[in-house]
DNA sequence: CACTAGAATGAGACATGGTCTCATCGAAGC
DNA sequence: GCTTCGATGAGACCATGTCTCATTCTAGTG
């Protein structure tokens, strides 16, 4: 019973051409799922589930994890392992790719040259694995953080203090989240 | 108070060699780091922090905790992304390496190879990125597990089933724990 | 249109992994 | 032996995510 039900069919907004997504794979297009739609549009480059949470406050917190989780399948969503060890989340437009991701800033670029399946190559022929997948992210610190820290010593310290993947998940998870 | 107290100087042990490590850097070397230390040294390939809890059964949780990140600074453990999002924690032998993790035992091959580098000035170069790391998972079945699973579907339907990371983490973990 | 099966939801308990605080302890240097 | 300051432990606390189960609602059927 909210303002955005589905619009004009020839003026199909990025929801909708979601939920033809969700129709086509039989899932059922609810008012929360339309909602959790809503809420991820919504964000900047990146996000964590609970900033969806909140977005789309009227959605129970496992209907936003069960809604993003299927967007996970249907290949809508991709994770992002920030160096802090906290996954966030983005709209993925391409199919494989990995992320390149700001120690500093969080600004996170998307790349699709992949030489892994060189090495996955040699790897199956030297382990006899069959291989199946892989996970890369590269961190570095973009040209932005970069200069701004030539004499500027502030941000970079505290964020790049404990570079090793969940050491300051925690104050780093607290920041963020007081800072909206 | 405990028997493992430092053996000869000329025999010495795993334990006295980390120790050494620790005394070197400045880090104080404390009957609960021994227990630790020994709690890693008897776990077997890999695992997880709350093994080395139980194992250590005298040192607080916190201190089991503390104990590990120091270890990863060390480089005497490294970690390991499980395909269901779980970390694991191994010993670190050889310096820069990833893993290759078979998705239905669990069991986990070091390799040296890595293709990145090449790729990372690539990337250097078109975004203007200062790059300082990566993190390389590489995921798949081992030799024994795909024969198993040539006519068994037994283990495999249930392993494989989700394999997005994080998917199934809740029952995955819940399995472990029981089997112990 | 009314009816229905079964998918989806929400509230809240639960599990897990990890951090923090703070009073106390003890390793190491003198 | 004394002192200092790093290390510890108990336990509260927090974030992320899953599960249960009674209830609701979508979508397909007649
Ligand atoms: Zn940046
Ligand atoms: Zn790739
Ligand atoms: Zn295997
Ligand atoms: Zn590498």
């Amino acid at each position: 019973m909210v303002s955005s039900k589905r619009t004009a069919p020839d003026a199909m907004s990025d929801i909708d051409l979601i939920v033809e997504r969700l129709e086509m794979r039989g899932h059922r297009v609810t008012e929360s799922r339309r909602r959790v739609l809503a809420g991820v549009l919504a964000q900047p480059a990146h996000f964590t589930i609970d900033d969806v949470v909140h977005a789309a406050r009227q959605v129970g917190r496992a209907t936003v994890f069960r809604t993003v989780k299927l967007l996970l399948d249907l290949n809508i969503l991709c994770r992002i392992l920030l160096d802090d060890g906290t996954l966030h989340y983005r709209l993925s437009t391409r199919g494989h790719h990995h992320h390149l991701v700001c120690r500093d800033c969080g600004r996170v670029e998307d790349f699709t040259r992949c030489d892994v399946p060189a090495l996955v190559r040699q790897l199956a022929r030297a382990t006899d694995y069959e291989i199946e997948g892989h996970w890369l992210e590269v961190y570095g610190r973009c040209r932005a953080c970069a200069r701004r820290d030539g004499r500027a010593r502030s941000g970079r310290a505290k964020n790049a203090a404990r570079r090793s993947i969940g050491a300051t998940a925690g104050a780093q998870r607290r920041r963020r989240t007081q800072a909206r």
